[in-house]
Order: C-alpha cells, then sequence, then structure tokens
DNA sequence: AAATCACCTTGATCTGTGTCAAGGCCGCAC
DNA sequence: GTGCGGCCTTGACACAGATCAAGGTGATTT
C-alpha cells in the first residue's frame, strides 16, 4: 500500500549492568507496562535479562514469519504492527507505545511486521530468558494474561470499525480512542478547557492503513470533519478535539 | 442486521458431583481446551467448580454490556460472539464450538454478546470459582495465555480479511480456515481423496456479518466460487472443497 | 532562495459491493 | 397435500469509497 522501511537489524546498546538497573528503575514505561509486576528489589533480576535497543524511523525490526525468538517492551515511541497480502496491501493491526508488549504469539513465528513510526526505544528478551522471568515471578504471567485480554477486547473493537463502519465512523473511531489515552496527547496542552490536541506521529498511510481506507478517504474525511468543526487540524501531525463527547456520537454511527 | 435470538437465561442442569466428575471426564472439549491442564486426580475440584447448562438455538446467553460474573467453556455446539452498533449493525467476532473460552475479559463488563447457532452445551465457572482454581492450577493460567495468544493471532489475520481483502477472497478464506479445523468437518467424510465436505451450521446472515459484508454478496459469491469449480454446494449447510490448495491461493489474493 | 522530495489535499471518474425488489426452495404445521 | 414462514438466490440499480490524476505544502539540502 506505501513505501515500508528497510529492515535493518540495530544493534543493541551494550551497558553495564549496574546501569541497567537504574534504566528500569527510572523507565517510563515500567508503570503501565507488565515490568510493573516485579517488585524494586527483583529489578537486577529483570534488568539483567534485557538488551535495550533504539530502532530509528522507518525501520522495521519484526519480520511476520521470522521464528520469534525475542520478545519486546516499548519504553518509548510508537511503532506499527502490520500484515501484509503478497500483492502489498497492508493491514495495520496496531499502533504500539510505551508499556506495549510484543511477540505474545506462543507459536515459533511471528505472525505480524513492525516498524518504527518515530524514534523507538525497547527492551528486548529473549525467549528463554522470558520463560525463565515467568516462571520466577508468577505475577508477571498473571499480568500478561490480562494485557492479552484487553488486546483481545480492542481487537474485537477493531473488528467491529473495519466490518461495519462507515469512513466517517472509522475516523472518528480513531481519533476518540486516541483522545482516551492520554500518551497520545500533545505535550502542550494549553488552550480552553475540555479542548484535546491530539499527536498524530503516524502518515496518512499508516492511517488509512489502520482503518481499511485509501489515503485519499482518510484526507477527504478528515476535512470533511473539519468543516462540520467536529476537529481542528492545525497541521498534518495534530489534530483538536473540541468536544469527545460529539466525536464519539459519531463513532457509534449516531448521527 | 438480522433479527436475534431473544435472551431467556438458561436453566442450568442439577447433576451430582459424582455424575459431575464423570461428565468432566468423559467430555469431548477437555482434551483440547483449558481444562486439560488439570490432572485426572484433581478432575473432581475442576467439575464441582463447573455447572452444566444446554442452550438452545438462537437464544443469546452472554449480552455485551453485563457485568461479567461468569465464565464459559463450550463442550457441543456453535456459538457466535459479536458486537452491535446502536442502529443494529452487527459484527461477529468468531465462531466458538467445543473447548472454546468464553468471557476473558479482565475487565468487569462483556465486551461482547454471545448465541447458540445450533444446541450448544457449556459450562459454567463463576468468576470467583475461576480465580480460586486459576490460583490454585497455574498450569490452568498459562493455558489460557496460550488460548489467548492464538485468539489474538486470529483476531489480527481477520483484521486483514475486514479491511483489506475483496470479497472474493473473503469468503475463500472464511471455507479455507473452516477446512482447517477438523471439527468442522461432516461427519460422513465419504467421497474421493483430497474432498472435504464442511458443515455450516450458520446462516448466510452470520456468514455476512462475520464477513463484513451482505447476505447478497455472500451469496452471489458462493454462486460465483461455485461456477469456477472452486466449492460445492450440496445444500446450504454443506460445501464442499475439491482443492484446498486452490482455495487458499484465492483466499490470499494469489488468485 | 531555489531545487528536491515526501507527504498531503482536492477533483473527476470508476467500480465493487450495498440496497431494493422479486421469486425460489424446503421443512413444518395442520 | 397445501399453505406458511424462514432462508436463500438472482436481478436491476445506486452509491460510498477506490482509483487516477493534478497540484499544493513544508522540511531539508545545497
Amino acid at each position: 500500500m506505501t513505501t515500508h522501511g528497510q529492515t535493518i537489524r540495530p544493534r543493541p546498546l551494550v551497558l553495564d549492568p549496574a546501569r541497567n538497573v537504574q534504566f528500569c528503575a527510572n523507565c517510563d514505561a515500567r508503570s503501565h507496562s507488565v515490568c510493573n509486576a516485579i517488585d524494586d528489589k527483583d529489578l537486577a533480576r529483570l534488568a539483567s535479562s534485557a538488551v535495550q535497543v533504539k530502532i530509528e524511523p522507518g525501520h522495521t525490526f519484526v519480520d511476520e514469519g521470522d521464528t520469534a525468538e525475542s520478545f519486546r517492551n516499548i519504553t518509548a515511541g510508537t511503532a506499527k504492527l502490520f500484515k501484509l497480502l503478497p500483492d502489498g496491501r497492508r493491514q495495520i493491526t496496531g499502533f504500539a507505545t510505551s508499556g506495549d508488549f510484543l511477540g505474545l504469539a506462543v507459536s515459533h513465528a511471528y505472525s505480524f511486521s513492525a516498524e518504527a513510526v518515530d524514534e523507538v526505544k525497547l527492551c528486548r528478551f529473549s525467549r528463554s530468558k522470558l520463560r525463565i522471568l515467568l516462571d520466577d515471578f508468577p505475577a508477571m504471567e498473571k499480568r500478561l494474561l490480562e494485557v492479552a485480554s484487553n488486546e483481545l477486547v480492542a481487537a474485537q473493537d477493531q473488528m467491529l470499525l473495519l466490518g461495519r463502519k462507515t469512513a466517517r465512523e472509522r475516523l472518528a473511531s480513531f481519533l476518540a480512542a486516541r483522545a482516551h489515552a492520554p500518551q497520545h496527547h500533545c505535550p502542550a496542552q494549553a488552550g480552553p478547557r475540555g479542548m484535546l490536541r491530539l499527536a498524530l506521529p503516524m502518515t496518512r498511510s499508516d492511517i488509512a492503513d489502520y482503518l481499511g481506507l485509501t489515503i485519499e478517504t482518510v484526507s477527504r474525511t478528515l476535512t470533511k470533519l473539519k468543516s462540520e468543526k467536529l476537529i481542528d487540524v492545525p497541521n498534518a501531525t495534530e489534530i483538536i478535539i473540541p468536544n469527545l463527547h460529539a466525536l464519539e456520537m459519531v463513532a457509534s454511527g449516531g448521527n
């Protein structure tokens, strides 16, 4: 559907264990990721199992079909997860951000590819080290089940969107869902109260492939929503939502 | 999208504990469900936590939005899981059969509704009893994570289907996927070798709502596939696949 | 500041699938 | 057997969104 970034294997940053512990202790993602299942006192165990990696925008760091030797936990940035058809049609199944865990598949091959949207930082765990970690910290396995369950609920919502919603409803749903995750709000949160400013780090093409539409339809629909004052589009990577409730009405087909 | 079965709360069959153990021991679903994480010697524990229930075709036994007090494990029959939009548009997110576990959501409200397609038998566990069971048998929690991971993979495949495949590819994908589950094959497996006979207990309307299409498009597309000898349709509830490989080529867009 | 490039927007037209409508098939009730 | 009701098929037409095409915009390079 689009130009895809080339596959380049990122080199891990080599860090000494002591710094690793600091890294985990100060990790922005820890509070809302599976890692919060591990106590401060056991942080060294966690830290020594992980390798920190930085991925440049546009680089693919997981390839569908490859043997799944590693699991990843995103600590910064946004990645897109996608599947391709042989002729190049692409479906983005989700955007992963800080705290998201990749590679849940039990199967030994990745069922999706992943590419960095902006600069992504992540922790990589080998299959064997994660296995040991999970056996030693059952709370972490419980957290993983929670995470998987929540993703399943999100996946069902997305199926409803892809199977039954109009382009207008899809865009409204997408923006409303982003509005509910404070992570996606713009840092400079000024402006009148009740007004939300969203960051959209991905391109129109990514949004289209996530919503099962074309770039043109995404663009036209955003223009239309803007003309109806349901959103404002100060520039291509930001969206202002003056009234989230009104947008949510559109998202669920109620008008 | 269609007439939906009315909601009637099924009455549990009251069975004495001893019979319950027999029920679990002889359960067709046990071998391929989460229950196989529990040894024969602990079967009494499992059996006493479950209530067996029978649901008549067309009856809704889970309602989206209801507080999730129970979990269910299907032991016979086929159920459809679906989500509705306020105006009645419906997306079926999956068909659950023997061995499938419903209610994985961690949240306290069901994120989908469930309705029996044909006569469904299931075991119902209360939230609290399942919690205790999971705490006592960690292997069962591991199995649940496996199950959830596999469902996540299936959900991603379905997103690709709904977002990017043509009607023809959707039908081919649906039939090919069914062909891979021996559960869905017709009992009377006669006929030339390499020929698969599939049971389709659900209506065209269900298939349409599962594939994000209309009844008419499903019907027309099946007729077309039949005219191309990719399938045969002896009657509305059976499909014969003479050459699964050819159908799979169509399913992935490789025509 | 001009050129380049990637991305985005807008317009014109096309088409796959939806919608509307009519009739066929088949099992069930009487 | 006849009538009825639910489901399925087929045809004619409509339309939302895709495709094709032509600029526009803004960041980066030189």
